[in-house]
DNA sequence: CGGTATCCCTATTGATACTG
DNA sequence: CAGTATCAATAGGGATACCG
C-alpha cells in the first residue's frame, strides 16, 4: 500500500506501475510493437502466469496506459496497443535502460 | 522474486531498485541535498519505520548507489551520499517526475 | 543518534485447472 | 484464443521494543 503523502509524489505514482513485475517488459514489447495480443505476450514473457499477465493488462487498462481492442470472432482476438499516456511512458522506459546498460553487473 | 531471464534485463534491473517502497523517494532527498543523515531520512519520509529505512538504504549501499559515512562520535553520526551509479539515476527519476506531472489524476 | 531484533500481516505472485 | 477461478506460497513491509 501507499499512504497519502505518497499518492501526491509524481515519482511514487510513475514507481507505483512500473515496480510491479513484467509491466516493464509488457511497456517495452508495446512500445517496440505497436500492437500485441495476449499470447504474444504470454510467449514473449517467459514464464508468467495467465492471471499474472491478465491481472497487469487490466491494472494498465484502468490507469489508461494501453487500451484493450476485442474482436469476438472465433476464436476472438484481442489486441493492446499503448495510449498516448503509454507512449509517453517510454522516455522513463529509456532512462531506464540506459542506466541499466552503463552500469550492468 | 525475479527469474534468470529477467536478471538480464536492464529495464528490469532499474525497476528492481525504483519499485521497492521510499527508494525513489530517497534517492530524490539525495538528489536534491548531496548528504542526508538517518534522522532526517526518517523525518521526511513520513510514515517509514527505521527497520525499513535501514534495510532500504542497506540495499541501495549493496547496489553501490549510496555510500555510507559513519562516524563514531559522541552521539554517532551517519552521512548518506549517492554515488555517481546513483547521480546517474536522477536522469531516470526526472524522467519518471516529469510523467507523473504530466499526466496527474 | 543510528540503528537491530522480533513478530506479524497482507499484498503480490504463481501453479493449475477450467470456460465461453 | 483469451482469458477466469481457485488455492497456495512467499516476500515485502510495518509496529514496537530495545541496544551500543
Amino acid at each position: 500500500m501507499v499512504n497519502s503523502a505518497d499518492t501526491f509524489c509524481p515519482v511514487t505514482r510513475s514507481a507505483k506501475i512500473l515496480g510491479s513485475r513484467w509491466t516493464s517488459q509488457i511497456l517495452r514489447d508495446l512500445l517496440l510493437n505497436d500492437s500485441r495480443r495476449f499470447q504474444q505476450l504470454q510467449t514473449s514473457l517467459v514464464g508468467i502466469a495467465p492471471n499474472t499477465l491478465s491481472d497487469r493488462l487490466k491494472m494498465l487498462e484502468a490507469e489508461r496506459i494501453v487500451e484493450r481492442r476485442f474482436y469476438e470472432d472465433h476464436p476472438p482476438r484481442a489486441e493492446y496497443v499503448l495510449t498516448e499516456r503509454g507512449r509517453a511512458l517510454g522516455a522513463t522506459i529509456r532512462a531506464m535502460r540506459d542506466w541499466g546498460n552503463k552500469y550492468p553487473d
